[in-house]
DNA sequence: TTGCAATCCGTACCCAGGTACGGGTTTAGC
DNA sequence: GCTAAACCCGTACCTGGGTACGGATTGCAA
């Protein structure tokens, strides 16, 4: 299987295939005479992994930490583990959006017109309340 | 008011007082004969608003708008519809999230051990559901 | 006046996850 | 055998929000 081809066949570019191999998630393949790329069926799979995890939210470095335990069958972190630390990275970047979200309610419920000079209300939001909220 | 003092009075670095001023934050402050920066006391304030305006998950550039809008007092975009549309990202991005967590209950509760050989069960997350997703 | 802290400036670097460029080679179809 | 598409490589660039470096002033106090 040819880079083209591999790439199309997962939804990346070769240039992507080619980040992936210097960043250790892709094994080098083998060559043609020529030296162009030759990659196994296998490699369709482990790309797809290696997409899977992302949408799981792990990093790159992550995911090939993950996969070299895979491969060495060493004293494993274990996917179970990072994907249980994962789960409360994901939590606590939800919580921080919430705390975003609900500080944009309170702006648009305001009415604040302007950020530089809103005084909208005795409660505006900008810049009073991050002051309490330091204090 | 120097640039020290004010950078500890919003808890910023200088550096990040002169990024701000290159960014069009900041207007250049009056300066002393040497050519040290003199701020004045609504530098403390503005800074503050644009703190404020980063916790409600506005980037630099878009609070940079914001601000040259007050100031210019043309045709508005204003504050109400940018903190509008920036709540449906936020939900956007809330949405992404949650569905990473989802999956990542699934990793969890399926058992998988290993990312590159999990076939943990018949329904393994890993790569079986992004592939069924994809469907 | 001397000494040290604070500040000046431009520029480069950091993180992640790629994308783009450009010139040279290889492969495949006809 | 020829041409066109695909692929090779190294390197630079992108976004966002800063941080770091390093040598040259300036400012303030004893």
């Amino acid at each position: 299987m040819r880079s083209g081809e591999l790439a199309a066949a997962v939804g990346v570019t070769i240039e992507t295939l080619r980040y992936y191999e210097r960043r250790g998630l892709l094994s080098a393949p083998a060559r043609s005479p020529g030296g162009h790329r030759d990659y196994g069926p296998d490699a369709v799979t482990l790309l797809r992994v290696v997409k899977a995890a992302q949408r799981l939210g792990f990093t790159l470095d992550e995911i090939a930490d993950l996969l070299a335990v895979g491969a060495h069958r060493g004293p494993r972190p274990g996917l179970r583990d990072s994907a249980v630390a994962k789960l409360a990275d994901v939590d606590a970047r939800i919580a921080a959006l919430q705390t975003m979200r609900a500080a944009l309610l309170d702006v648009i419920a305001a009415g604040c017109a302007d950020l530089r000079t809103c005084s909208c209300t005795p409660a505006c939001p900008i810049p009073f309340e991050p002051l309490a909220a330091r204090a």
